[in-house]
RNA sequence: GGGUGUUUAGCUCAGUUGGUAGAGCGUCUCCCUUACAAGGAGAGGGUCGGGGGUUCAAGUCCCUCAACACCCACCA
């Protein structure tokens, strides 16, 4: 850094320009690059790979900057450190985004063939690759971007292909026909977690079937009638005595004549709807399976694009009509046909795709499956023995209550973007196998369908370390990870399948602490959307603020139970504001340097004041590393704005002004500021990285160091406990409290000095002489003077009465005496009221046997000191009135 | 249907083994005191959602009710 005049240093501090050019300070000296060879403890995390369609929201500002914290803590606390950096393909968003781009262009994706299309979708994602980590680099992110990974890589692919191949040997792949979620936008098989369920005000309609060769008609209620040409058959309730006589006789489909039978299925609910159920194996996951029971062949109605298929099944002017036109038509047509009974309002829920909305089909379809029982297992008993811990623990409840019902996972995609499945089908004979490379390309062909975007990143952990090679440098060191930090929103996506994968696949859990954080919502606690326009652009904010003012603010906000985070604009002053603070308060520091020496304070010089000071840093120290060790990262942020802000600025850098006067003092009160400020600002560096590099740098005697970022991270010290000076101090804190609050409540300006005369008992009068000067000028008195405890209060005068003293300050002419009155007797009812609780605790025989003597001792200790106070304040209205 | 979370000062929220309530913002007074007006000093403001219980003692533990938010399930 180059040298500068501290008078030189703007009053208000820049944010931009520091945390522009410490970035590039870092990254020229590599001091985010990880050494395998290290032979220090490992501390490594993975961040939560963004999708490449995506630029930085406030969602990642969260999420980046609490990993920085617990990755730049690390590194101080003498951690070999690894943040890996990299970015998820993320399949369908990604190939809706190219898919999009081609429509403007009036094209599809098979206009361009698959080829062409991935050669396009490449270059797309090889352009916003770096985007959003660049972007990250303006949170102050220190990840190590040598190792920079992306999840559909060669080393990512090469680690898919090797999990598919040996999960198939396993048995644990399967490709068979099912129902899955079908999106017809997407054109694609969706996973269960994809498929988000919304309720929705539908129709039930009662449809009435004549039984064939009988009068007479069963009467079935359904939300879906255009699914009517693909009933199979109708199913009641084997003990539904309403039903038993019509068991076994058949039925006439309206519209179209087709006979179907009458069955009894214990799957119906005797009290919904009319008690009758169509059932459509084709298109709704229940009648699959009735439909598998009782040994029916499935008939497909409804296609790929949620179009009436053009079959025999359908009538033809229905043919290739979407979904829903399709339902108004039919009931129209069953209406005209006095087949429709009735028609009823009827609330239920509708899956919706994740990434586009649509309504999802239920479709019979041949796909991919990955059986999640025996993989499960492993994973619940990894949580549940503690491999694995949740913070928050209530977490911990939710994956294990997902993972014990866990189903079969669809991995298969009908999307050319991804990682095409190692399976091989043989030209000529149809035969399949499974493996990492074809045996011969002119024989065997290629599976199109590709993996669930969310499989590659299952493995993100260790295919980021080099696995399937276990001998590499990085998977040795760095491997299994320390940290995951991430939000609830994707425990089921990704979580719980990096758990899975990682154990099955290393025999070890991915991570042994799984942070979750809150996610971040507008001011009034909605999500933030696009869509909403209530979106705040974390560069912006940024650009704004500072990135320490962002991420103080962020951090401030986060509680231990991961509340959700409302944010607007304006919070973000609460960080600047802080950042100018610190700014301001060093650059007095920095100011008041000159002539200081290198060495370490001096122990036998401290004043009371300073030890105070070093008292209260070691305390904060303490409790700083004590709350990131348990990811109270917001606790964090309040004890140390509460320490620098209230304890270092406003009392000791106002009390070292008066040292620094003195020639004794200076020298060592320069080193006591200089040593508290080096420690506030290596505390607050995991929090506020670019600030307290800054200063840090400026400070003269830390030329010897590179950086504060690999300094070491202050640790509690026995040397620097000083508890009985810190409680001294409070008799500093309370008479000039006093004494202030004195001047306001007789419109006393501070521009005005006063005499005061210390009533001191004599336990207390050492102390009164040691903080002399500190009165004197914190509090603007001009003389001070003794007398007895016991001495008579003058007449006009006003008094503070401070622990068992009383501090008079004679003003004759200024002061009210009816409202001198009333302020002592407001602050008599006060003590009053508090002895008079502490006394009905102390009666209570049931407290004094049963309350922990500390507490006993202490509260008469409250009651004592309150008496005293009340004497005094009784004697002083007494002499007021007379 | 099952589960989780929230309810504390005007606003936004802290409050880890139970020991007489805190912060930021806002409000009111005063002050440009030679680091900082993005600042300093002082003040006011809460029967901790309702009810019940355990306890010497409950914002904190238990039960119950209410409101709000979210997650899982998906009976057509």
């Amino acid at each position: 850094m180059p040298a500068v005049k501290i008078e030189d240093l703007p009053t208000v501090y820049n944010a931009k320009e520091t945390e522009e050019s410490i970035y590039k300070f870092w990254e020229e000296h590599e001091f985010f690059k990880a050494d395998a060879k290290s032979p220090k403890k490992p501390y490594s995390i993975v961040i939560p790979p963004p999708n490449v369609t995506g630029v930085l929201h406030m969602g990642h500002a969260l999420d980046e900057t609490l990993q920085d914290i617990l990755v730049r803590y690390h590194r101080m606390s003498g951690y070999e450190t690894l943040w890996v950096p990299g970015t998820d393909h993320a399949g369908i968003a990604t190939q809706n985004v190219v898919e999009k781009q081609l429509r403007e262009q009036g094209l599809s994706r098979h206009d361009l063939g698959r080829d062409k299309f991935l050669e396009k979708t490449w270059e797309w994602a090889n352009a916003h690759k770096s985007r959003i980590l660049d972007q990250c680099k303006r949170l102050g992110a220190s990840f190590d971007r040598t190792r920079e990974r992306f999840t559909f890589d060669e080393g990512c692919s090469d680690a898919v292909k090797e999990v598919f191949v040996r999960l198939y040997e396993k048995g644990l792949i399967y490709k068979g026909a099912y129902i899955v979620n079908w999106c017809p936008r997407c054109q694609s098989a969706i996973s269960d977690v994809e498929t988000e369920y919304e309720t929705e005000q539908g129709h039930l309609w009662e449809i009435s079937y004549p039984l064939k060769g009988e009068s007479g008609a069963i009467i079935v209620a359904t939300t879906r009638p255009e699914t009517i040409f693909g009933d199979v058959a109708i199913a009641v309730h084997p003990d539904d005595h309403k039903y038993s006589e019509l068991i076994g006789k058949t039925v006439v489909i309206p519209l179209t004549g087709r006979e179907i039978p009458i069955i009894a299925d214990e799957y119906v609910d005797k009290n919904f709807g009319t008690g009758a159920v169509k059932i459509t194996p084709a298109h709704d996951p229940n009648d699959f399976e009735v439909g598998k029971r009782h040994g029916f062949e499935p008939i497909w109605v409804i296609d790929e694009q949620g179009k009436m298929k053009a079959c025999g099944e359908v009538p033809s002017n229905l043919h290739g009509l979407d979904r829903y036109e399709a339902r108004k038509q039919i009931i129209g047509m069953l209406e005209y046909n006095h087949s429709l009974l009735r028609t009823r309002e009827h609330e239920h829920n509708v899956g919706k795709c994740q990434r586009c909305g649509t309504t999802i089909e239920p479709l019979l379809s041949e796909q991919w499956f990955v059986k999640m029982k025996p993989l499960a297992q492993e994973a619940i008993k990894a949580v549940k023995d503690g491999r694995i811990k949740f913070i928050p623990e209530r977490w911990e409840k939710n994956y294990l209550g997902w993972m014990e019902n866990i189903r079969d996972w669809c991995i298969s995609r009908q999307l050319w973007w991804g990682h095409q499945i190692p399976a091989y089908h043989n030209k000529q004979t149809g035969e399949m196998i499974v493996a990492k490379e074809n045996p011969d390309p002119a024989i065997w062909e290629q599976e199109t369908d590709v993996l669930d975007t969310w499989f590659s990143s299952g493995l993100w952990p260790f295919s980021t370390m080099g696995w399937p090679n276990t001998d590499s440098e990085d998977f040795k060191k760095f491997y299994p990870t320390t940290t995951l930090v991430t939000g609830f929103d994707i425990i089921f996506f990704w979580v719980a399948r990096m758990i899975t994968m990682g154990l099955e696949f290393t025999g070890k859990a991915p991570f042994s602490t799984v942070y979750i954080h809150g996610l971040i919502r507008d001011e009034k606690g909605q999500k933030m959307s696009k869509s909403k326009g209530n979106t705040i652009d974390p560069v912006v904010i940024i650009d704004k603020y500072g990135c320490d003012a962002l991420r103080f603010t962020m951090t401030s906000l986060c509680t231990y139970g991961g509340q959700d985070i409302k944010i607007s604009d304006e919070r973000f002053e609460y960080g600047r504001n802080f950042a100018n603070k610190i700014w301001n308060a060093s650059r007095f520091v920095l100011m008041n340097l000159e002539g200081v020496d290198n060495n370490d304070i001096d122990f036998d010089k401290l004043t009371i004041a300073d030890k105070w000071i070093l008292n209260g840093l070691n305390d904060v120290a303490k409790e700083v590393n004590s709350n990131i060790e348990n990811y109270r990262i917001g606790e964090t942020a309040h004890i140390l704005y509460d320490f620098f802000w209230n304890s270092y600025c406003d009392w000791y850098v106002e009390i070292a002004k008066i040292q620094l006067q003195d020639e004794s003092l200076k020298l060592n009160t320069q080193r006591v500021l200089r040593y508290v400020l080096d420690m506030s600002l290596r505390l607050l560096h995991p929090i506020m990285p670019h600030i307290t590099e800054r200063v840090w740098q400026l400070i003269p005697q830390n030329t010897d160091f590179s950086a504060i970022m690999l300094a070491d991270y202050p640790v509690y010290s026995d040397k620097l406990v000083f508890k009985d000076e810190a409680k001294e101090m409070e008799l500093v804190f309370e008479t000039i409290k006093s004494l202030r609050n004195l001047r306001q409540s007789f419109n006393i300006p501070m521009s005005l000095k006063f005499d005061i005369e210390i009533q001191a008992v004599d336990s207390e009068k050492p102390i009164f002489e040691a903080i002399e000067s500190y009165i004197k000028r914190m509090a603007k008195v001009e003389n001070i003077t003794y007398s007895a405890a016991t001495a008579p209060v003058a007449k006009k005068s006003a008094t503070a009465v401070v622990s068992a003293s009383k501090i008079v300050v004679s003003l004759e002419n200024l002061i009210d005496f009816n409202a001198e009155i009333a302020r002592q007797e407001k602050k008599l009812g006060k003590l009053q009221n508090e002895r008079k609780s502490l006394e009905g605790r102390m009666n209570n025989p049931k407290f004094v046997s049963n309350a922990p003597e500390d507490l006993i001792n202490q509260t008469k200790g409250r009651i004592e000191e309150i008496l005293v106070q009340e004497d005094a304040i009784n004697e002083l209205i007494a002499s007021l009135k007379a």
